[in-house]
DNA sequence: CGACGTGTACTAGATACCTAATACAGTAAG
DNA sequence: CTTACTGTATTAGGTATCTAGTACACGTCG
């Protein structure tokens, strides 16, 4: 399009910086219409859930944390203190946050509660993109296995 | 530890006015945390997946679909252009809105990229929960059915 | 013609979330 | 004690969403 244009390229207006991209932990999706802190502390019941955080384990503090997820530290502690009055963490003040040692799993009413809602949202948007059962099983069959197997490669 | 107050039990503060309730078309869920013209539009597209809405059958007014779910008619309006951008509604200007003659379905690209993430928030959400595959997948089959069976009932 | 219903556009306010920056209390290590 | 790190609390600003109210252009019906 442009002829013979000798302006050397653009000097990249970095819309992305784009620095590092640890992913240490788990992933956050900012299109996610879920907050943050939300994804965070449902990040952190499902690697206990894993296995790759055990009771009596040390999380990472509120400030690496949010260095890792590039978040603000507020968003993580608010995180933790949800995650800490559900009896998952443990905090020693001064000295950090440990998985607690009997990590509370859910009640069976409000874990099948917690599904069945779940369930329902994801019907309804496979019904809504023209998706059979079938399919929309098998797409979590295999999203199901693919995440156990990227918790894993970091355990 | 009131002692001996005969006073007559409070009459009842009713925290919920809860009027009509009509639901329609379909519900809304303000505890999701998706947007309400999202839910909006994925329910129109849900009824037309299941054949609730034919091509060329006539949806209602902004302002009555407003009245109906109880929500701002500028939300209605919102879900109702992005379906009409989308080429699955079409506005006949002073008359209504009616539903595409052909009513594009998404490519299988897109359409599965939209399983495929909300297969993953699903599986995320019930390992999270300490669910197993087989539960997740259980809740899943029931939930489709339960979707539908709501749908054909009101068709 | 006028009255009514239709989609659309605009302003304004309230709320929730994320971010930024700072400050405080408690613990461990030098 | 000093330093460094922990969780916690506070204030402020920016953005997105939902709400409310009003107004306009278009089409139908009486």
């Amino acid at each position: 399009m442009g002829a013979s244009v000798s302006v050397s390229d653009s000097p990249l207006p970095l819309p992305t910086p784009d620095p590092p991209l640890p992913t240490h932990m788990f992933a956050i999706n900012p299109t996610d219409p879920a907050p943050i802190w939300r994804q965070i502390e449902e990040g952190v019941r499902r690697m206990i859930a894993l296995g790759a955080l055990q009771p009596g384990a040390s999380v990472p503090s509120v400030r690496d944390l949010a260095k890792d997820l590039r978040v603000n530290p507020n968003t993580v502690a608010r995180a933790y203190q949800r995650l800490t009055e559900g009896g998952v963490l443990a905090v020693k003040r001064g000295e950090g946050t440990y998985v607690a040692d009997v990590p509370v799993q859910p009640r069976k009413n409000e874990r099948n509660e917690a599904l069945r809602d779940a369930a329902i949202r994801y019907a309804s948007t496979a019904i809504s993109v023209g998706s059979g059962l079938e399919d929309a099983v098998d797409e979590v069959e295999s999203a199901y296995e693919r995440v156990v197997r990227e918790h894993r490669r970091k355990a």
